[in-house]
DNA sequence: TTTAGCTAGATTGCATACACTGATTCGTCG
DNA sequence: CGACGAATCAGTGTATGCAATCTAGCTAAA
């Protein structure tokens, strides 16, 4: 499914994606098969389609007869994602210590000193997110097992939509530079079990922080 | 997606899919759209959603202009599901070590007690394998983490095609009735890194055994 | 004023028809 | 006799139309 996609159902799905990622489209938004249509200038039935795939790999949820809607995650869902994720992660970097290749060992250094730049010279922190998320995906990766990588990467696309909440709090991005570098060293010295116990424990932290801050948000938006 | 299916592509779907759990639909058999829409009388239209979701579901496999066809796991495939499996079983268990309800311990208990009373009375292998499969599925659900949940019943699913290829392999039974001795008693003692611990070598285990009686079962019969 | 019931508009679910792609087979040329 | 190419055919991808369902707005009664 990540392949090319020659079929216009595949186009619209990704469009949606991207729209659903840029924020275009927010947790809780409909998805009208109509005016999505005639938008990309196409009949329903590849939008179905597509809305069917969405459904299914969790951005949207839609029940019979009504409208679809961008998946929306309340706090409990979220603890839950973070922990499952948590769990995938540091099973992935418990391989990723014994099976990544030198090449991408590092590729991962190199990320993480981009991003220790980035963060000294108070660079754009959307920049240093997308570095974070690259240096998450690298470690998944690197464990060469490409049903754990897909499954750990299925779950973190379901926290995308939320990325725009990002959580800004003081001191926060150096914690996270912090941890990067133990669970980095714990890699590159192959010892599997503390890379695990690290970056389980990074991202449930991760997600804690997440939740705190869509909580707020959300009090505060009060609507 | 587990909820009701008033829809008829919902229905649909469940019927194929109970055709690739009983074997009528094999791992590599084509899903016609024509051939499948006649035979439940039906348009092409719900067939498409159906196997659309199928596709999603990791069940099928599908590209763009060809056939889609029941997924086929190659030994490689198979390994890497059953490392994520165990994976994922292993964090279910250590979760469920402390988070069970005394009624979900219990039940999990007379699950095991019947499934030795089976063993010794040398009953029905396809119920034992049932009751293995209920086992397993307890554990899981103990956790309490319905992401983590679906996610490892979505890797389970795929596995299930080759529930056929059932390991008879003497003295097989035994031991598996001894691994799930040690990993209940871990769990009702609250030792969740031991549970961990032994379902993860345990599910290791068991693909181990059915990875090597597909090849062989594969070879012998040298398509 | 509020609420229950109904009607009209909008939107989804399915069926049918058409367009396009990929494969197989037959014919012709080397 | 073999190989390459074109035509035919099977099958998927998309568009459109219709029926069933849901939603909202209005009327009427308590």
């Amino acid at each position: 499914m990540t392949d090319k996609d020659p079929t216009t159902a595949g186009t619209v799905r990704l469009a949606i994606e991207r729209d659903i990622f840029n924020g275009d489209l927010a947790p809780g938004d409909a998805l009208e098969e109509t005016r999505l249509a005639a938008r990309f200038g196409v009949s329903r039935t590849p939008v179905r389609e597509a809305i069917t795939q969405l459904v299914q790999a969790g951005l949207v949820t839609k029940r019979a007869h009504k409208r679809a809607v961008v998946s929306e995650l309340d706090p409990g869902t979220l603890l839950e994602l973070f922990e499952a994720l948590s769990e995938l992660e540091g099973a992935a970097a418990f391989l990723s210590a014994s099976r990544m290749t030198p090449q991408e060992k590092s590729e991962l250094l190199s990320i993480h000193a981009a991003a220790g730049e980035n963060l000294q010279q108070g660079g754009d922190p959307n920049a240093y997110a997308d570095l974070g998320f690259a240096f998450h995906q690298l470690i998944v990766r690197g464990c060469h097992n490409s049903v754990l990588i897909d499954t750990t990467e299925w779950l973190a696309l379901r926290v995308l939509p939320y990325r725009r909440f990002q959580v800004v709090a003081p001191g926060r991005l150096q914690r996270n530079q912090a941890d990067h570098d133990g669970i980095i060293s714990a890699i590159v010295d192959g010892d599997a079990a503390t890379a695990r116990d690290l970056i389980q424990r990074h991202t449930l932290e991760q997600g804690d922080a997440l939740m705190r801050f869509i909580a707020l948000n959300k009090t505060s938006h009060a609507d």
